[in-house]
RNA sequence: GGGCGAUUAGCUCAGUCUGGUUAGAGCGCCACGUUGACAACGUGGAGGUCACUGGUUCGAGUCCAGUAUCGCCCA
């Protein structure tokens, strides 16, 4: 097959990934080795109404690296995909689509017919993602695909929420929790954010009762919550304060009678040290409420609007109420005064509108009981953090954890498996109850089914194990639970990976022989930012498509670019054509490959009748063995970056700048009997690099491996993706190689400079002189001169002892030797003085360092001996490069 | 208020864990070059008081303390 002069990835890449899939490779084979050893990587599931976005491009290149890695490796090895039913967001998407395409509300509607919108739409834009996912060439098990609104995962939630049940650790309460008035629902302490604001402080003038003319003056941020205030509230020590407490103020407006009171949680130097007390809309008022036995009262209505107990406000909107009561507060002459101030606004994180506080009944999770394991398998170290300054993070959240708000005023998720008998009475059970049926306690009948569905991360956390069937204890729970690698990002330490984490301890008590800790490996992967490091998001606008650039440049350009961007857990700043990076690396290996099979000459007439191995030959399979090495461990303690930088620099800096072009005369003459080392050796490093190439750019190599095996006349056993990891048999070390290849690297690069100092082009033939002291470095580079020669376009070539600089020719100095080059008459050689002087003030500048530290009596005395004999050396190394340099300047 | 991260070439980043060559890469820049793998390429070159201050040490980009600036998280 001839290839094509540039990599074109979209000529190949569908039908590369088709093939993958026929090949039954995305399915876990078991481990051929025997050692049954296994690997399982739980995708974190994308929201099923998203889009892929770069976080996710990165984060399914990390586990399709990964994942691919291990199979290669032998690992029954499985990626099992899937998607999140996401409830807000979910419900969000839709409720405001039927709105805008048919103006109907979900109320109107009803629960089961908007639920059956929202199926529907599921069902045409549910799996849009993992189309996306296949064209980055994401290896999952499609076989296995998961949706947290499978039956099975139903099931899986309602068997978690009776046990909980079961064990008192479910509850519902009377509590303060976080209301989001524009999805009308409860929130979670983690769904929230803050963000600080520049707003104002109002100071407030409240009458005290029984002193007409003097007031108490209360600082709030809130004015609009005087609606609902039943206290004012300072400091027991604060002496300005100490005669009016147990006296009473009058609210204003709405002339409520209330106590002036004393409580340690007043921070006097706040405002004015006196707070008014607000007990049903403010957490420290609530408590300060319940220490004082405060009456309650709810000013808002679910949606933010005051209710009915903000008697001439009612119905005006949060910000309308406070407009106008701040208004009022100045008609009445009691708005002392307005400072600027700067404070933490909570926001919910879906609509962004401030969370209001609110009493309410709803169901919580103890969590204080559920974190000790989670904490422990830190502890432990039977979960690790990649990097690991995140188990602190992990840490801190769990040891200060508080109960979970778990339920939520939607109707898309799972709904609570609780039921009420006529006296409110409630029971969760794992079968639906009839209603009238008898309440399994109270015998009373059954009269309704609580409302509220589930958080979403009350079906999520379940993720690791309800995929794979529990509670059944099915063979598929057995074989790939725990799972060994989770892949996320920061921001959902607490929200996901936390109560993964926990919830492996509390129900896989009698699931898997295997252990109970969910994963043992969590990555938290680089966020990735926009050019100027903001972070990117629909809503600004300063996103990155991942499907625009695989278009452009291939999903194995894509991949490799943010693999060489993202050291790990380090956040990047990417532009689209930071992806060029990847591009033309990808194009390298085409083209080396190209090369390589261009060479092969279409059978193995060459393989076994191999001559003797060249130093060059030695050297790449030395290096090859070393890079072999490095990556495989790399891999292991998943530093992809390391391995994608020692791929990238072994693979252009070695092989394509030197192999290759040492490779070339070999194949100039068909007979040169050089040539069949050549060819064993550019086959086999191909391979390998193939191999290790393919989990970071599967397609490319994928296609190239079936070219390999073309040109050589065979069937390849296998698909890359199915093949063995090099096991790097054959291959060794060769420090001799090295040493004799570096060499050659010296005095070639030597030449080119003389050539380019003295403006001759690359190919003007030339002689070279080396003056080599050295015995050892003589022999070498007599030895290997055909190297040198090729490479330098040398036309002749002479290695000697000592001899004199001859007339009018140029000359260079390196690794102590120094190459002559005749020129001939009229050259210029003003270049080549200039960079002989800049390299005598370096060499100059080495050696005065040098001399400080040996000078140094404390030098002498503390430093390693190696350290001080490896400065001597150099010290006579630099002083040798530094005579050659003053002689050849003083000659030219 | 507490925690974490960053600060190295014009730009984007490695290197810091484990202190010791003349501090590296990609992009960009300058010069030369289309040679049968690749011009999305090759070759050579220019370009850095490693944020700042102090300390430890024979020796600090690297370790310690502090400061500044930027970013993220928690309260």
């Amino acid at each position: 097959m001839e290839l094509a002069t540039r990599y074109q990835a979209d000529e190949h890449e569908r039908e590369v990934y088709r093939r993958w899939e026929e090949s039954g490779g995305f399915q876990p084979r078991p481990d051929p080795t025997g050692a049954d050893r296994r690997f399982t990587i739980m995708i974190p599931p994308p929201n099923v109404t998203g889009a892929l976005h770069m976080g996710h491009a990165l984060n399914g290149t990390i586990q399709d690296i990964v994942i691919r890695h291990r199979r290669m490796c032998g690992f029954e090895a499985l990626w099992l995909p899937g998607t999140d039913h996401a409830g807000i967001a979910t419900q969000a998407v839709v409720e405001k689509k039927l709105f805008e395409e048919r103006g109907q509300k979900r109320k109107e509607m009803g629960r089961e017919a908007f639920l059956k919108e929202i199926w529907a739409w599921r069902e045409e834009y549910g799996s849009r993602i993992y189309g996306q996912y296949r064209r980055l060439g994401a290896s999952c098990d499609w076989s296995r695909t998961a949706f947290t609104m499978d039956p099975e995962l139903k099931r899986a939630v309602r068997e978690s929420f009776v046990r909980l049940w079961e064990r008192g650790l479910v509850y519902r309460g009377y509590r303060m929790i976080n209301w989001d008035c524009v999805l009308q629902t409860a929130i979670s302490d983690d769904e929230i954010e803050h963000v600080a604001r520049k707003t104002k402080l109002w100071h407030l003038r409240y009458p005290i009762e029984g002193s007409p003319g003097e007031f108490l003056v209360v600082a709030t941020t809130r004015p609009e919550t005087m609606l609902g205030d039943t206290a004012v509230a300072v400091h027991p020590d604060d002496e300005r304060y100490r005669s009016l407490v147990g006296r009473h103020c009058v609210l204003p407006i709405l002339e409520r009678r209330i106590p002036i009171i004393a409580d340690e949680s007043v921070e006097a130097g706040f405002g004015t040290g006196a707070v008014k007390v607000t007990p049903a809309h403010d957490k420290d008022d609530y408590e300060r409420g319940q220490r004082h036995e405060l009456e309650m009262i709810n000013v808002l209505e679910l949606d933010g609007r005051i209710n009915e107990n903000g008697g001439p406000y009612a119905g005006l909107s949060r910000e309308q109420a406070r407009k106008e009561i701040v208004q009022r507060f100045e008609e009445l002459e009691l708005l002392d005064r307005i400072e600027d101030h700067e404070h933490n606004v909570a926001l919910s994180d879906r609509s962004k509108d401030p969370v209001e506080p609110l009493l309410s009944h709803q169901w919580f999770v103890k969590m204080k009981p559920l974190a000790g394991p989670a904490i422990k398998a830190v502890t432990d170290g039977e979960l690790t953090f990649v990097p690991s300054r995140w188990s602190k993070t992990y840490l801190q959240w769990l040891e200060n954890v508080h109960d979970w708000c778990i339920s939520r005023q939607l109707w898309w998720g799972h709904r609570i498996p609780v039921w009420y008998d006529e006296d409110g009475v409630p029971v969760a059970s794992r079968e639906d109850l009839e209603l009238g049926s008898p309440h399994p306690e109270t015998g009373k009948p059954i009269v309704h089914q609580d409302e509220d569905v589930l958080d979403t991360w009350a079906s999520s956390w379940l993720w690791p194990f309800a995929t794979l069937g529990w509670p059944e204890r099915t063979e598929d729970l057995e074989r790939y639970f725990p799972t060994q690698f989770l892949s996320t990002g920061r921001d959902i330490i607490y929200l996901w990976v936390a109560r993964m984490i926990m919830a492996g301890y509390e129900f896989c008590d009698d699931a898997s022989a295997g252990g109970r800790c969910a994963f043992a490996v969590c990555n938290v992967h680089a966020t990735i930012l926009d050019a100027k490091g903001r972070r990117m998001s629909k809503s600004a606008g300063n996103g990155i498509d991942p499907i625009d650039m695989i278009d452009e440049y291939g999903a194995d350009a894509v991949r490799y670019s943010l693999i060489l961007l993202t050291k790990e857990g380090q956040d990047t700043k990417l532009a689209p054509e930071k992806l060029e990076q990847g591009y033309r690396f990808g194009n390298k290996v085409w083209n080396a490959a190209r090369f390589v099979l261009m060479n092969l000459g279409g059978e193995r007439s060459w393989d076994g009748g191999a001559g003797e191995a060249r130093v060059e030959d030695r050297w790449i399979r030395s290096r090859l063995s070393a890079v072999l090495a490095s990556t495989s461990e790399a891999l292991e303690q998943y530093r992809l970056n390391d391995a994608a930088m020692g791929l990238y620099r072994f693979v252009w800096n070695d092989f394509c700048d030197w192999y290759l072009e040492l490779a070339k005369p070999r194949f100039l003459n068909a007979d040169d009997p050089s040539g069949a080392e050549a060819r064993a050796t550019l086959e086999r490093v191909l391979r390998d690099i193939l191999a290790m190439l393919h989990p970071f750019t599967p397609y490319m190599t994928e296609v190239l491996w079936g070219s390999l095996h073309e040109s050589l006349g065979v069937q390849p056993p296998e698909m890359l993706m199915n093949s063995a990891w090099p096991d790097g048999e054959g291959l060794e070390v060769d420090a001799e190689a090295e040493a004799a290849m570096e060499l050659v690297r010296v005095v070639v690069g030597a030449v080119r400079q003389v050539r380019h100092l003295t403006l001759l082009d690359e190919r003007s033939p030339l002689a070279a002189i080396l003056v080599v002291a050295d015995e050892g470095k003589r022999a070498s580079l007599t030895k290997h001169g055909a190297a040198v020669r090729a490479l330098a376009h040398l036309e002749s070539y002479e290695v000697c002892e000592s001899a004199e600089r001859p007339a009018a020719s140029a000359v260079a100095v390196a690794a102590g030797l120094q190459i002559f080059v005749p020129l001939g008459e009229g050259v210029d050689l003003g270049g080549l003085c200039g960079q002989l002087s800049r390299r005598l003030e370096k060499v100059e500048k080495g050696i005065a360092g040098v001399d400080g530290k040996l000078a140094n009596e404390r030098f002498l005395q503390n430093a390693e001996p190696s350290v001080i004999e490896g400065e001597r050396e150099r010290r006579g190394e630099l002083e040798r490069e530094a005579e050659m340099l003053r002689g050849n300047l003083a000659g030219l």
